[in-house]
DNA sequence: ATATCGATTATCT
DNA sequence: GATAATCGATATG
C-alpha cells in the first residue's frame, strides 16, 4: 500500500451557508477530477463571493432564468457558465434552495495531473513557472479540468464518486487576504475576492 | 429577428 | 497597458 493523504469530500451543509463564507473556507480545499483510474487533483487559492439577486455584479441579479438555475437550486453544485465566446468558468452554489448565492474559482495550485492538464490547456511545461498556464485564472482551470456546461453543469460537488468534486486533505491554509472582484463593472468596489496570500498561482499578482 | 455585452485570455506595443 | 477574438444568453422590436 503507497501511503496518500486522507481525502474527505465536503458535504452539503459546508456550502449551505453565505457566499462570503463558502468562499473563505474553500481556499486551501482541493478540486478533484475523476477519470477511472487517473484523478486530476489541484488546490483552491482565489475565489471570489458573489452574492445573489441583491448582488448587481451576479449572474443572479436579473432573477431566476435559465441559465442562473443552479444558483437558486440546492448548495454544493457546479455553476457553469460560458462567456466571451470562448471560456467556461466553474462555480459552486451556496446558501440554501431558493436564495441565490455562488463562489467563482479563479485559480488553482495543480497538485497531480499536470501532463493531462498542460495537454488540455495546449500547452507545453518547460520552467516551474509555466505550471501558472496551467490553472490560473477561471477560463484556465476550466479547460485543464475539461469542465463545460454540457458536461457539468449541474452536477453534485460534494460526491467523491461523481466525476468533479470537492475534497478536504487537512492543508492548512495559511494568511487570507480579501480584494475587490476582477473584471466586474458594477459592485466592483465591495472585496469579495479571496486568495491565499503568497501563493504564485493567483491570477493577478 | 436582430442587437448588445460579458465573473477572460492571448497577443500584441 | 491595450485590444481583438468569439458566441450564447438576454433584451428589445
Amino acid at each position: 500500500m503507497t501511503s496518500s493523504p486522507s481525502l474527505s469530500p465536503l458535504n452539503r451543509s459546508f456550502f449551505a451557508r453565505g457566499p462570503r463564507r463558502v468562499a473563505r473556507e474553500l481556499l486551501g480545499k482541493v478540486l478533484v477530477r475523476n477519470r477511472g483510474n487517473l484523478h486530476l487533483v489541484a488546490r483552491i487559492v482565489e475565489v471570489e463571493a458573489y452574492l445573489g439577486e441583491n448582488d448587481p455584479a451576479s449572474h443572479a441579479a436579473p432573477g431566476l432564468t435559465p441559465r442562473n438555475a443552479v444558483m437558486f437550486g440546492p448548495p454544493g453544485f457546479a455553476y457553469v457558465y460560458f462567456i466571451y465566446g470562448a471560456h467556461y468558468c466553474l462555480n459552486v452554489s451556496c446558501q440554501r434552495e431558493g436564495l441565490a448565492g455562488a463562489v467563482l474559482f479563479r485559480a488553482l495550485e495543480p497538485l497531480a495531473g499536470l501532463q493531462e492538464m498542460a495537454r488540455a490547456r495546449d500547452v507545453v511545461l518547460h520552467a516551474p513557472h509555466d505550471l501558472r498556464k496551467l490553472t490560473s485564472g477561471p477560463g484556465r482551470l476550466a479547460q485543464a479540468f475539461g469542465i463545460t456546461r454540457a458536461l457539468d453543469n449541474g452536477s453534485d460537488l460534494t460526491l467523491p464518486s461523481s466525476s468533479l468534486w470537492i475534497g478536504d486533505d487537512g492543508f492548512p491554509r495559511g494568511t487570507i487576504q480579501v480584494t475587490p472582484r476582477i473584471g466586474i463593472s458594477k459592485a466592483a468596489d465591495q472585496r469579495l475576492r479571496y486568495l491565499l496570500k503568497g501563493n504564485p498561482f493567483v491570477s493577478h499578482p
